[in-house]
DNA sequence: ACGGCTCTTTCACAGCCGGTTCACGGCTCG
DNA sequence: CGAGCCGTGAACCGGCTGTGAAAGAGCCGT
C-alpha cells in the first residue's frame, strides 16, 4: 500500500481527491465512496493520463499480490464508472485498455444520443 | 483536547457555536448539549464539510487514544443526531462514511428531495 | 454523608453496508 | 469457432454502524 503525502490534494477534471481525508468530490459534490472505491481512485490519479496494470492496482490497493482469476478490481472499476457518471454524466474517466490496464483521464462523452431507453 | 480559539464562533448552515461559550444554537434556539456532546460537535464543525476519522474525533475530545471495540462515539453521533433533528428537522448534518468517519455537512433531508434517477 | 439527578460508558441486538465471489454474456482477436 | 478478456448483476457473509437500555460515575443541593 502507498503511503498518503501531507495534505495531497489530487485534481482529475473537476475531480477533487484528499488521500489523507478518504475525500473526493465531483466538482462541489461529496462522493460517497467506499474504501475499495477510494483506494482505486486514488492509485488511478495518481497516475493520471497514464496505463496502469492490473497487478499495480491490486498491489496498491489491496496491498499483495493480484492472483489468477481474481476479479476484485474489475469490479470496482464499474462501481466506480457508476458513481462517476453520476455525478458527472457528461465525462469519461476510466478507460479500459485491453490487455494492459485502466487509465484515468477526463474526456467527453460521445454519448447524448438515443437515450430514450433500451429494448 | 483542542485548545478553544479566543471568541471563536462557528457557523454550519444554520448553527452557530461559541466554543468558548459552550453555547451552541440552531437558528435561534439554543441547543442543550452535554459536554461531550458539546465537544464532539464542536469537533466536527472545525473541520466542517471534511471527513474526520474516528481516532482523530476521540483524541481531540475524550484526549486519549481511541480503545479497540470503543463505542463512545457511535453513541454520541446518534444523540447529537437526534437532538440537531429535533431542531432542524428538514436538515441532516451529521454524515457517516462507512470504514472512514463522520463529515458535518448541512444537507437537505432526503424526504425533502425528488427521485429522477435510477431505472 | 445522603439521595437523587444527569452524564458517560458499556452492553446487546438488529440492520445495513461493503468486499468477495460466482455466473452469465458480450466482445476481440487469432 | 474457440479462447481469453472484460462488463455487469446478484448472492453470500462478515464486519461496521445504529440504537435502545442497563450499568457505572460524577455532581449537586440539602
Amino acid at each position: 500500500m502507498e503511503a498518503a503525502r501531507e495534505n495531497e490534494v489530487l485534481h482529475v477534471g473537476d475531480l477533487e481527491i484528499r488521500p489523507d481525508e478518504g475525500l473526493a468530490m465531483a466538482g462541489d459534490r461529496v462522493l460517497v465512496l467506499s474504501v475499495r472505491e477510494f483506494g482505486l481512485l486514488v492509485a488511478l490519479a495518481r497516475r493520471a493520463g497514464r496505463i496502469v496494470r492490473r497487478e499495480d492496482l491490486y498491489a496498491l490497493v489491496w496491498g499483495s499480490s493480484l492472483r489468477q482469476g481474481d476479479r476484485s478490481i474489475d469490479v470496482y472499476v464499474h462501481k466506480l464508472r457508476t458513481k462517476l457518471e453520476d455525478a458527472m454524466p457528461e465525462w469519461k474517466f476510466i478507460h479500459t485498455h485491453v490487455g494492459f490496464g485502466y487509465r484515468l483521464t477526463p474526456e467527453l462523452s460521445q454519448a447524448f444520443h438515443t437515450r430514450t431507453t433500451s429494448p
